[in-house]
DNA sequence: TCCCTTCGTGCAACCGCTTGCACAAATCAT
DNA sequence: ATGATTTGTGCAAGCGGTTGCACGAAGGGA
């Protein structure tokens, strides 16, 4: 049916071996020779069978990505998009397919199948897979973690962005524009990295404390907010999880006619492209998720190339200011 | 190194194909032989090698999604994260896996590769790939491209909204709620579903057409917005080609004091899950694209099983109605 | 009871490529 | 010039499954 190895072969006028050789670039090859098989294969249209060629090197020439989304909205984070942009551009300039699945658990996504089945080379995981169990049936397949795990952190790779320092740079700045009663706003508390943003936030705030935990959805950190802000005495600025839960405290506060920054100020973790575009622009926290990809995908490959140990990488986050915090008039 | 299947028949006491078809079903297996063989494999923790697999069946097990962004904003786009959330699920379901390559023409995300190589057994291609060369190499392989191809439509399998009849519900809603010039704002003018859209709203409009397309960025949608509404006898309804047009235009009108819905009516595309926290909330088309992606996924399934003909999906769009075109107070 | 199906399983030839080993030819050192 | 290397290529055994064919055993009909 297709064309494979050995036609090429016969035509060149030499062995399969021989053209193996050259496809690989695994020896030395007299330029005739190898001038003779180019020319037989691109006459013949070769196109060398990769699942052949993985079966018999033993390499599936494919990375998994793992993701734990129970809706699309998860899926369609922006972070987890942005990084996966990333990733796949580092994986394609080495040749590798990226195979995504959902659902560490679910049988597709299964992580044990991808690599037990040799249908990937390496991980990429969600830090909620990191558990004693994991650890167990992955051994020594190669694998890096998305995130920091919550657990086990020491003895797995990972590639992570400061969220605690992040944090810390979003209420010194508002302490900075003379806000004096910040709050944190928005995230499952049970998020590992969440717990890490509130960490952050408790080290570096000087005032009173309030955390103000949501279930994650922009409609929870609205509602939370308008409860808080009816109340008198309530905080002059919030440091939210993420893009979403400000744009819940944008609409209370919109409904209270609570003015931001004259009132309250706001700095929000991530930075989505309408980060720009609300009244008043947001203050944000931003996330390098391209580095954050890069990175996790070149040190999944050094794992997968030279078993190389496991080792962490921490991003740090940059403060970017605009009108959401800007109190005194410019 | 690994358990092999025929370590399984060694300590189950039979011949290797047989656990192969244990494994495939593919035969009628005496129950008996049915339970040695499985207590075999519990007992080894065997999992089959899925590159053999592939290799012996001539099926690799999976689809590839191809995507065309230049940019991570592109690939992030929360329209092709949400359908493809929704294809993986489909896969899942068959037991297949989704690759996913960025690039349509670079060396790894190539069409032909994908095919030629074996990698996968169907593909998922963006409308802008389908042109006469494409169609000579991709021959009778399954493919199903999400969206509408700009040529060879009827030649081709697809699964699109229907974006013209979605314009044409806009512009009659922006005229039932008074709405008198209306105007259509954003998108590059050369992808195909911002024509249709524009088709379909110069078929409903009434009024003066008044066609301002972009480069597609939000930052552009509001310089134009900007522009237009300063001078006198502006248009007093918009629609946008999505929900980042609405966002620079929902700044423009802020900043020039344009009272969204009295002054100005807005109709966007698409359905972000932050169109409800704007102000005034958006009146939007919505595209259900985890419909899209099912049926896109879900028809390349059909076609790889039983090499089904060519076949055109349109999915017709819903109107969700906010207060950016509510004209009259309530 | 005897012949004809149907059923359950084994045998062995692939699927298309990689790679260790072998060996002739070419290159080098002395 | 000659033995020791190095270089280029062929041979054939895998990699770990799948599957058409064959055949004995079991089941069915008359």
């Amino acid at each position: 049916m297709a064309v494979t190895i050995h036609d090429v072969a016969k035509l060149a006028g030499v062995n399969s071996s021989t053209v193996s050789r050259v496809i690989n670039g695994k020896a030395t090859i007299t330029p005739d020779t190898k001038e003779r098989v180019y020319a037989a294969m691109r006459e013949l249209d070769y196109h060398p069978n990769s699942l052949a060629r993985s079966l018999a090197s033993g390499l599936s020439g494919a990375i998994g990505v793992i993701v734990d989304a129970r809706d699309a909205e998860a899926f369609s984070n922006w972070f987890f998009a942005r990084s996966l942009f990333a990733i796949e551009r580092e994986a394609q300039a080495r040749g590798y397919q990226v195979i995504i699945a959902n659902g560490a658990q679910s049988k597709g996504g299964n992580i044990e199948t991808m690599m037990k089945e040799h249908k990937v080379d390496g991980l990429i995981l969600p830090p909620t897979t990191v558990k004693p169990s994991l650890m167990k049936t992955i051994g020594d397949f190669p694998y890096v973690v998305l995130g920091t795990p919550d657990t086990l952190s020491s003895q797995t790779s990972w590639v992570d962005n400061n969220n605690g320092q992040g944090a810390e740079m979003a209420v010194r700045h508002l302490q900075e524009m003379g806000y004096q009663n910040i709050a944190y706003l928005g995230g499952h508390e049970k998020r590992g990295f969440t717990k890490r943003r509130i960490r952050g936030y408790q080290q570096a705030n000087t005032g009173k404390e309030t955390v103000l935990a949501t279930d994650g959805t922009t409609e929870n950190a609205y509602e939370t907010a308008l409860s808080v802000l009816k109340k008198t005495g309530h905080p002059d600025a919030f440091v939210c999880n993420d893009n979403l839960a400000a744009f819940g405290l944008l609409k209370a506060c919109r409904e209270l006619r609570v003015h931001v920054p004259r009132d309250v100020g706001i700095v929000a973790f991530d930075n989505y492209p309408l980060a720009e575009y609300t009244d008043p622009q947001l203050t944000i926290v931003d996330i390098d998720t391209a580095m954050l990809g890069e990175q996790t995908a070149q040190l999944l490959f050094k794992r997968i190339e030279n078993r190389a140990g496991n080792q962490q990488i921490m991003l740090s986050t940059t403060l970017v200011k605009r009108a959401s915090t800007e109190r005194k008039a410019r």
